[in-house]
RNA sequence: GCGCCCGUAGCUCAGUGGAUAGAGCACUGGUCUUCGGAACCAGGUGUCGCGGGUUCGAAUCCUGCCGGGCGCGCCA
């Protein structure tokens, strides 16, 4: 679609200096960044540019001087309406309000592709959660699905090809042991004593697991060979645990492209052939009857088991032929994944490996989300009890609602620890940011209806009579969209979203309380039908940006 | 001990090296003969954890402390 105001306006400056240099009215200088900014406050414009301080030095030159050369180069624009020096130097631009008025229209059509960038023709995979299908989803994951689904949104609106995938670990010990215990379970469901192992799975979940298991085969399995018994009833145990998560973070609003299975990994031989990859490269090691991964080669602490010595591949060697698989086999231009902060350790070793199978680390990012503490008030909440039962996802979700949730995990940046008090998430439910932003969108809604029920058209209506400094203040919010989705693929930081919602709900009721949008006055009909414009840009804009944030816009409330 | 992340208003948090550091909540007062009052407007508080450094300019970058979280397995 368009590219970005930010864009064209560093555009500009870049032509405006090019220009003045080639005059020879400014002085040749090494330039890496524009310095194109958003000013705080809507005194200095739209947009400013701190580029004359910055170039003061190499030039050798009065910022004020470098500045105001800039604004004379400065080639024409249909999107900027004047531009000014302020301060030490700065070049203020305020984008021009009849260009603003022409985005309306623009807006209103682009519809739900509002804010899209250009197809990039790059891949990327965002993996997220990716929890054992040894029990239900707990509740400290509900943050790295929300803002792995949300990023996910994002990348997509910015012009990538996104897969969304979730890594199902149906191999290894940890599942061997989950299936002991449902094995077992399904024994006493049967009538049948039997123990649960030593580390075998506590939780209710498991015996009501294998009661349904009786329930459905009956006693199919009950006379079977122990181990062939334990690896039949584990598949169908594991197809319920899959197919629970999947259910349970489709309520948070969370949906998968592809769920990957552990097991393919040797079953398609991609785990053979990193590791004999890894020993062509020289990273390859054996020790102590285990194969290694020479990973202090490449400057880590320490080497990492890949083979233990009785044979048993550890869930990192897994992980290295998982990643050969997402970057050298399935080929994504780009990998996000996104971990708890309980495995930030293993960042590092990670990159190495794929730095150690020949491929860019830079391909890679390993996205860590802080832990969250979950509160009752001023009481800390202990998310796992004794009975080996935890507080699920799924519990969150019947508590606070599944937007509440996303916003609220949505809104605070991956990098730094958070506190969710149960508490207050219900008990503020009616008086809530969320609430206050899908107002706007059904107050729209309503207002378009009724327009509707009165027979005047939604659209085409003249918007160069939006001159109101509330309509254009409304304009400038929704103009934003666009930029922020590409600030946010860049830096994958999903956190602005709820906030430009926010403001672009406060924008709008700010408006709907200054201007009314059906007139009853006669003479009228034109500025009606021309607000009727703006609030259709205004609903597509709000739209788009609960639909990236995985949340409802409804028409009412 | 080592590594990663964090410390901003009473609380929960924003803040792409720029101009007088901002929102929401909470608190107080006000607005409306109204298209949805779940709205709008006004009111104020900050040693940006502390100290150095880099810079024309630092909440932001570097560094040393202090405080908190999470890691440092032939567990996953």
């Amino acid at each position: 679609m368009s590219l970005s105001i930010r864009y064209e306006i560093a555009d500009l400056v870049r032509r405006a200096l090019d220009s003045a240099q080639a005059s020879a009215a400014l002085p040749q200088a090494e330039i890496d960044d524009l310095s194109i900014e958003r000013p705080q406050k809507a005194e200095n414009g739209d947009f400013s540019c701190s580029l004359a301080m910055k170039l003061a030095r190499p030039m050798r030159m009065n910022p004020r001087a470098i500045g105001q050369a800039i604004i004379d180069s400065l080639p024409g624009s249909d999107l900027v309406g004047r531009v000014w020096l302020a301060g030490p130097g700065f070049v203020n631009f305020a984008l021009d309000e009849g260009w603003l008025r022409s985005q309306v229209d623009a807006a209103a059509e682009a519809g739900e592709r509002f804010g899209d960038s250009q197809r990039r023709g790059a891949s990327v995979q965002v993996e997220f959660v990716s929890v054992n299908p040894t029990g239900p989803v707990h509740v400290g994951h509900t943050r790295g699905a929300v803002i792995g689904s949300a990023l996910a949104n994002v990348l997509g609106a910015a012009g990538y090809e996104v897969q969304r995938e979730y890594y199902v670990n149906d191999a290894g010990r940890q599942m061997e042991l989950f299936y002991q215990t449902v094995y077992a379970r399904y024994l006493q469901a049967c009538g049948r004593r039997a123990d649960v192992p030593e580390d075998g799975y506590r939780g209710e979940y498991v015996i009501a697991l294998g009661e349904e298991i009786e329930r459905e085969r009956g006693d199919h399995f009950l006379d079977m060979e122990p181990s062939r018994a334990t690896s039949e009833i584990g598949e169908v145990a594991l197809e319920a645990m899959v197919a629970s998560i999947r259910r349970s973070l489709s309520r948070l609003g969370v949906e998968y492209d592809n769920w990957f299975r552990e097991r393919e990994l040797y079953s398609r031989g991609d785990f053979e052939r990193v590791m004999a990859l890894m020993d062509e490269r020289g990273f390859r090691a054996e020790r102590d009857g285990a194969v290694w991964f020479a990973a202090t080669k490449l400057g880590e602490e320490k080497d990492a088991v890949l083979i233990r010595s009785n044979g048993a591949p550890t869930y990192f060697a897994s992980d290295v032929a998982y990643h050969y698989d997402k970057l050298m086999e399935r080929g994504f231009d780009r990998v996000v994944d996104i971990w708890g902060a309980d495995h930030q350790g293993h960042v590092s070793r990670m990159k190495a490996a794929v730095s150690a199978m020949g491929a860019d680390p830079e391909r890679l990012t390993l996205m860590i989300y802080q832990m969250v503490t979950f509160k009752q008030g001023e009481e800390l909440v202990r998310l796992s009890k004794r009975s080996g039962d935890i507080i699920s996802v799924d519990d969150l979700v019947d508590e606070v609602g599944a937007d509440a949730c996303r916003y609220f995990f949505l809104s605070r940046a991956a990098d730094t620890q958070m506190e969710f008090d149960l508490e207050l998430a219900v008990r503020q439910s009616s008086d809530n940011p969320v609430y206050y932003i899908q107002y706007a969108h059904a107050r729209i809604a309503g207002i378009i209806a009724m327009a509707r029920e009165r027979g005047i058209a939604a659209d085409g209506g003249d918007t160069s009579l939006l001159t109101h400094e509330a309509e254009l203040a409304l304009i400038r919010k929704i103009v934003q969209l666009p930029e922020l989705i590409e600030v946010m693929a860049a830096s994958l930081e999903v956190h602005h979203l709820p906030h430009y919602a926010q403001e672009l709900a406060t924008a709008f009721h700010w408006f709907y309380q200054q201007c009314r949008v059906i007139s009853g006055v006669e003479g009228d009909e034109e500025l009606t039908r021309a607000r009727l414009m703006l609030c259709q840009a205004a609903r597509v804009a709000l739209a788009r940006c609960l639909s990236l944030m995985g949340m409802d816009a409804p028409e009412r409330m």
